[in-house]
DNA sequence: CGGATATATCTCAGTTCTGTGATTTTGGAA
DNA sequence: TTCCAAAATCACAGAACTGAGATATATCCG
């Protein structure tokens, strides 16, 4: 076993138990969302609106990371539900802004606390000290992922 | 902003930076497998078969995290490509062993090592000693999330 | 101005699964 | 044996997007 096949172990390995350390939050994250009928890429279309305030669709684009054609999917789905409105965009008249209505502000603030603890929760295999690490090498290694990625910016 | 709030933005923050490294490195993994007309499920099957020899499909399911319906389709479309197929089990008759054909083999054999070095330049941002210790925390951060899920194992 | 190119969104067919429920078989209890 | 819960798979409907192309603006360059 020389040092090349060991790299390339190490590699596989360690893209597996990300794998399965996303799988398994990401079931936790889901089944909150789904308790308010929402999806999680629905959830994130409303967190990116309810923290970063109305802003054009291809913003939300970029913080959800999901196609052009599944935003239009998701507000649309968003919008029938009443918690999420378009308004046209004065300075661009190509794009469309994207906002929470009062009621979708309402949903966000009932459901976001307990989505965050349910988070909390999800992490919590990890103390402190160890999420802090995890959170800087994931950094590193999304980053440097992204940069490598013709689609993923950079 | 007190303790609880530092550990409940810590907590979204890691879920936030799990997510994006694995959407950056999936993209990686799955660009290298659709030069070969995969996708990653299908790619997952292959490998669990390739590593693991003939097992039943709800073994194959435990290994790749797929639902019931999933692998039938999996299997289904991978036997379509002549790369597996399903054989009778004769210890117990409700059950069905999914193998790699000799094609499927074949292909595996031709295609496992350059997906190997794709995963490899993907985690490249971290280096060695930084990718133990990711597996590490990843493991743990991973493991007690399944072990908190009803659906997820324990 | 006119044309070329770039950007923002939408449309829509198609892909890839998920989830529920039916079917078949097993192994144990009555 | 006969019944029954559990287990493995399959069938089917449909959800949740993706990706390519269409449309409407915007911007830049002669």
């Amino acid at each position: 076993m020389n040092e090349a096949t060991d790299g390339t172990e190490r590699s596989l390995k360690l893209w597996v138990v990300l794998s399965r350390a996303h799988a398994a939050i990401e079931r936790h994250a889901q089944a909150d969302v789904a308790r308010h009928g929402l999806t999680l890429a629905e959830f994130g279309v409303m967190e990116a609106l309810f923290h970063g305030g109305p802003m054009t669709q291809g913003e939300v684009q970029r913080k959800t990371l999901v196609t052009s054609g599944g935003i239009t999917y998701l507000v649309d789905r968003l919008a029938a539900k009443g918690w999420v409105e378009r308004r046209r965009c004065d300075r661009d008249r190509r794009a469309t802004y994207a906002a929470l209505t009062d009621d979708g502000q309402a949903k966000m603030r009932e459901i976001f606390p307990r989505h965050a603890e349910a988070v909390q929760h999800a992490v919590s295999g990890l103390r402190e000290e160890d999420q802090e690490l995890a959170i800087r090498l994931l950094r590193s290694l999304g980053r440097h992922a992204a940069e490598l990625n013709p689609r993923g910016g950079a």
